[in-house]
DNA sequence: GCCATGACGTTCC
DNA sequence: GGGAACGCCATGG
């Protein structure tokens, strides 16, 4: 396996209970900032038996990138419930609030950037029907 | 080895 | 503020 994948499930493991990181961030800390595809795909090779905690990770719009009726967004959803991480009425997390790390979170970056990411995946998936 | 795909991100209009 | 386009890295066919 390669060490990027072994970089990226460290940094994961090193997410606090009760925070979130954005794959953007994950790849800047494993080293390959711009690699947030691979990320993603690392996370979806996860062995079943893993010890990451893979529901932390989120895209950068503070939400979970998978389909709203996917039963893994459902879990994912439901375990940062359970370790304190509140969804703002549009469904997406305050990454201000439980980002991580705090300091890659400068509330200016972020402002207008949350509205792009979400409809690509749309877009994708949308496209093959 | 080239082409297509994907749990994403940044920039431009 | 919202939508569309381009770029990014690794994998699979």
């Amino acid at each position: 396996m390669n060490p990027f994948y072994h970089r990226i499930y460290r940094v994961v493991r090193h997410i606090p209970k009760g925070r979130v990181a954005t794959y953007g961030i994950i790849a800047r800390l494993a080293g390959r900032p711009g690699a947030a595809r691979t990320v993603g795909w690392a996370l979806s090779a996860l062995p079943e038996d893993n010890d990451v905690p893979w529901w932390r990770v989120i895209n950068a719009a503070g939400r979970i990138s998978f389909s709203g009726q996917d039963h893994s967004a459902v879990l994912q959803r439901a375990l940062l419930l359970r370790e304190g991480v509140r969804f703002a009425p549009g469904g997406a997390v305050n990454l201000g609030t439980f980002g991580w790390p705090s300091e890659a979170y400068d509330s200016a970056v972020a402002s207008h950037k949350r509205a792009a990411s979400t409809r690509r995946s749309r877009r994708l998936k949308g496209l093959r029907t």
